[in-house]
DNA sequence: CGTGGTTTGCTGCAAATTGTAACAATTGTT
DNA sequence: AACAATTGTTACAATTTGCAGCAAACCACG
């Protein structure tokens, strides 16, 4: 609960969890072990998380995919999925659920540590879940104020968003570094379902870059992915 | 199990075998040892490999080719084939299979070595080994930043690339200096299997040429194999 | 060397996807 | 009610992608 993440390993080889607690434990993560779903959930609820490690493959009728996407219902936690095939498409369907990363097994110590800094670099470490939401997010200089549903640019100035706007950026911002779809969107800013031609999301990104991007046609923060949807990248420009 | 390269040698003759590992341990390389593409299975399965040394000519109906493109299916690990031949043929059989060098029996520790290491280099493993992953490329000059999807040349200038473009070119550079087929492209880059007729992996590498290749009569970067696919050259000039 | 068949490069399209302007519907305020 | 602000829709523009098809390069033969 101090300033150690948190991580949460979520898979049924009891000999793998173990071992991955020992390797996580010695580069000071603190570590917690769940066999199944349930006892995932039951972790969540009780203790904060920084990072989730899940096995893509469970016996017992679970199965990773599932339960990556029961998560992100509920939590903008890290996910970084576990799998045995080597089919990249298995990372596309990853990240379509929402997993931020993902290792082929079997994989080295140096790999997953290496994930898990960069995930947790990522989401910005230094605040936690909580943090972030209560106190706003910050980004290349930016500020948005969810308390006080503000957003100031690098010189501070107030920029005028309107409240569908707001919502937008907020639940971007909130999965920053990560493939959205626009029925996700949807269903996050404006709590309905999409419709089969629903082109709202578009038109709403459209008004939001014009008010945040530079330059409107070569967007920082806002990008496109054909096909897919959007990622808002929180840490532009190095 | 921490930052030293782990090699497995597949070798049916014991004698090279145990004189190839003591010459890598001396140099400060984890070494393990199969005699059998079984074995090789296993240790694969249970701990992560940094480089393969393969021999082509195996005894007892094992096939160096066979087992280097099972390893493939998997894995991308770097492959260095030992041959007792010095048929060119030979050479393009292996690059053929995915395999990533060659050296020629007899050879001395030296050259080993000194492959071992340039293969390593390539896999971008001096390097702290933590930008390796998923965090971007970068080849001569250019940078390749998969979290924010933008390719800058040499001068730092943001090139302009489509989904479809980065998405090729991702996959291309996570597998730098390979042999990749068409099909393999489509399936990495699009998701999809290729149709017999398709064409499209063509066109894109087309367009990305275009791009990013000086002259583009003379790719440096995305070499033709004529019948076989493209290769990606990370590190061109030689 | 030629020659013909095969493979690859690349230029128009056409289809699909995305961006956005203009207008209509909705909401909230005075 | 009148008005302004916000949001969704429609329509059209711009972009991206894949295919057809032809030119160029390549290869194996004689």
């Amino acid at each position: 609960m101090s300033d150690v993440p948190h991580i949460l390993i979520l898979d049924d080889d009891a000999e793998l969890r173990g071992l991955l607690e020992q390797r996580l434990r010695s580069h000071q993560y603190d570590v917690s072990l769940a066999a199944t779903g349930a006892e995932l959930r039951t972790i969540m609820q009780h203790t904060s998380v920084d990072v989730i490690i899940l096995d893509l493959m469970l016996q017992g009728g679970e199965d990773g995919l599932s339960i990556c996407r029961e998560i992100r219902m509920g939590s903008t936690v890290p996910i970084i999925m576990l799998t045995a095939m080597s089919h990249e498409a298995d990372r596309v369907i990853g990240l379509e659920m929402g997993a931020d990363d993902y290792l082929t097994k079997p994989f080295s110590d140096r790999e997953l540590i290496a994930r898990i800094k960069a995930v947790l670099r990522r989401q910005g470490f230094s605040a936690t879940a909580e943090q972030n939401i209560s106190e706003g997010f910050k980004f290349a200089g930016w500020t948005l104020d969810v308390q006080r549903r503000e957003l100031r640019d690098p010189e501070h100035a107030l920029v005028d968003l309107t409240s569908g706007e707001f919502d937008l950026l907020t639940v971007m911002a909130e999965r920053a570094n990560r493939l959205l779809s626009r029925d996700l969107l949807i269903e996050l800013s404006k709590g309905r379902d999409a419709d089969v031609f629903d082109r709202s999301i578009d038109i709403t990104i459209s008004r939001l870059r014009q008010k945040i991007e530079d330059d409107v046609k070569n967007p920082q923060f806002i990008k496109t992915i054909r096909g897919k949807g959007y990622i808002f990248v929180s840490d532009p420009k190095s």
